[in-house]
DNA sequence: CGTGTTTGGTATAGTGGATAACAATTATCA
DNA sequence: TGATAATTGTTATCCACTATACCAAACACG
């Protein structure tokens, strides 16, 4: 028998509230704690926002973020096959597969059977992928990145993203 | 008809490569071009890196960053109903209850059904969800923020949680 | 040649997050 | 008061993303 991680809702809480401790506001905004001060929160919570930024951005090219950086890694490295790009953004090959489908079935993308190594696939961006590129750069530099950018200051800004690749990297 | 998302591979790629361009170290790590200036980009690096290293500080109590915020949460602002934390922590209410299931069976919180509106389940922690508590603190305290600390520095810590609460907060 | 490895791909499962709907309860207000 | 609307916890789904096992084709190499 396997242990159920799932629920085991049986005895509903029936129980009654024991002391009616000191009356509260009851409506004030709840005290986050030690929460504020966790790296890991504010890094999560920072995450969602700007990426849904990103998202708002980049709708008229509906373009998510994981495609953006596809193809801007294609851009900077044409020639390379399906497991370096992949592996360079941390996508697991599989799940690789069906982005580039839905890349390649929108014309920005083409994979391509390598000469040297038949198993592999070059990928390389079209005419239309590279037009789409150049489009989706302007937005995220005019929309985006400027806006966190004014919120932040230039400076601030440059200094986040350069302590953000240093946890990543070498945490 | 639905305009269908999912991939339409019918012809798979028999093209072959054109041009032979010139001979690459195609070995060497690929460039990031101008995703390494993207905020996005680093930040979800980031925090994937910081959750992975919290996951394996928290391995002997098995809490996940969100079990532990529901936590903190708890223990802050005790007497609040499901709706007030889910929310406060940017949790939908349905997805809320398996969460707080595993908890409660767990023995860490209790559901007492409120007396002043019998709809609402004020949340507990029990006592052992105090003492996990307890060493769950420390153990993010000693193991956790003192390793991001010490790779950027505490000054540079703060600043970074900082600006990122100021991102989610007002982007 | 035969064995082992790599590549792209399939199938599948797990997880996180989102919405619709519902019963019980409370709030609102004519 | 009584009818209607709103809220709370919950269930049932659905979707996106991620991770693993496995496979055939192609390659590496002793």
């Amino acid at each position: 028998m396997v242990i159920s991680k799932s629920p085991a809702r049986k005895a509903k809480p029936v129980r009654m509230q024991p002391k009616a401790a000191a009356e509260m506001p009851a409506d004030a905004p709840l005290d986050l704690g030690e929460l504020a001060d966790l790296l890991g929160y504010s890094l999560k919570r920072a995450q969602l926002r700007v990426f849904e930024d990103f998202l708002s951005v980049m709708n008229p090219l509906q373009l998510t973020p994981a495609q953006f950086s596809v193809l801007l890694l294609m851009e900077k490295n044409p020639g390379r096959n399906q497991t370096e790009i992949a592996s360079t953004l941390g996508i697991q090959r599989p799940n690789f597969v069906a982005m580039l489908d839905s890349l390649e079935s929108r014309g920005l993308c083409v994979r391509l059977r390598s000469v040297s190594d038949r198993r592999s696939h070059v990928l390389m961006l079209t005419d239309k992928g590279r037009a789409t590129l150049v489009r989706a750069k302007k937005l995220v530099a005019a929309k985006h990145e400027t806006r966190i950018s004014a919120l932040l200051g230039e400076s601030n800004r440059v200094a986040l993203v350069r302590m953000l690749a240093k946890v990543a990297r070498e945490l």
